[in-house]
DNA sequence: GAATTTCCTACCAAATCAGTAGGAAATATT
DNA sequence: AATATTTCCTACTGATTTGGTAGGAAATTC
């Protein structure tokens, strides 16, 4: 199930996008609009960065914004940022240690299966078609 | 992210289908077979029964049985009855109070489309075809 | 220098997960 | 009738995850 922390950032995500000209946007302003903890924005959001989905510089009117046009960006690429590769079992997660069972496994191909439809999905919304426009 | 309680359930069900002869299995046979703790299957199998998946009987020489041919169920009912409908966000799942926000959200739509296509894969799968015949 | 903003670490309460413990009730076998 | 086996039921537990909060350092602008 996803969790709070990957809901947020696709909420952060959509509300760049919608109010996109191109300059810094603050978390204080975001976590007003989207009513959230800007304590726990802090927390989540760094991750983005990392991931280099969203750049942000520091200091007074610093803040965040996209690095690519909102159509450039798939729900999926946000999702596995903070969704450990959007697996469905833990042991096909990121940094899974191998299943000891795997070569009587009766279900394996049906999950990387269902990993694959999932991945698919997301992967073909972008981040502009969820905007309000 | 399907809990151990589900791939257990799961796995459960395949050793029932693969072993099927009509007569009852005890849970203690199956632990020992799937290398799953007795005293944690005691906890996670009645479900199945109370959802009318298996059927059980106490006392010696008791234990479950299917209720149909494994050509009949779908892993999507049975992975349904542990994991609480299979809803990929908290807000869709059985029993959540409705979100507040539901009319300016950006996403339902989505995780209501994959919640379909989730239930839609599990639901085109059949136990039978997991098992090792 | 003040204000604002990200960045970073540590902490915390509640819930969930995965499992254990102990025994009661039911049933078959002897 | 006694015993063995099995499900059924409730309570407990330790570890991890979730969803935050708190406090302050560093960067940047005005």
């Amino acid at each position: 199930m996803i969790s709070t922390r990957g809901r947020y950032a696709l909420r952060v995500m959509v509300d760049l996008a919608e109010l996109d000209e191109g300059n810094y946007i603050s978390l204080k302003t975001i976590a007003e609009r989207q009513d959230i903890s800007l304590k726990y924005l802090e927390r989540i959001i760094p991750s983005l960065k990392k991931a280099g989905l969203i750049e942000g510089i520091q200091g007074k009117n610093g803040g965040y914004r996209l690095c690519k046009n909102p159509k450039k960006y798939t729900v999926g690429e946000i999702l596995r940022v903070t969704e450990n590769d959007l697996a469905p079992v833990a042991c096909l997660a990121k940094g899974a240690e191998k299943c000891p069972r795997k070569s009587q496994c009766r279900t394996i191909k049906m999950w990387e299966d269902y990993q694959k439809l999932t991945n698919d999905f997301f992967g073909s919304i972008t981040l502009d078609s969820l905007c309000n426009k």
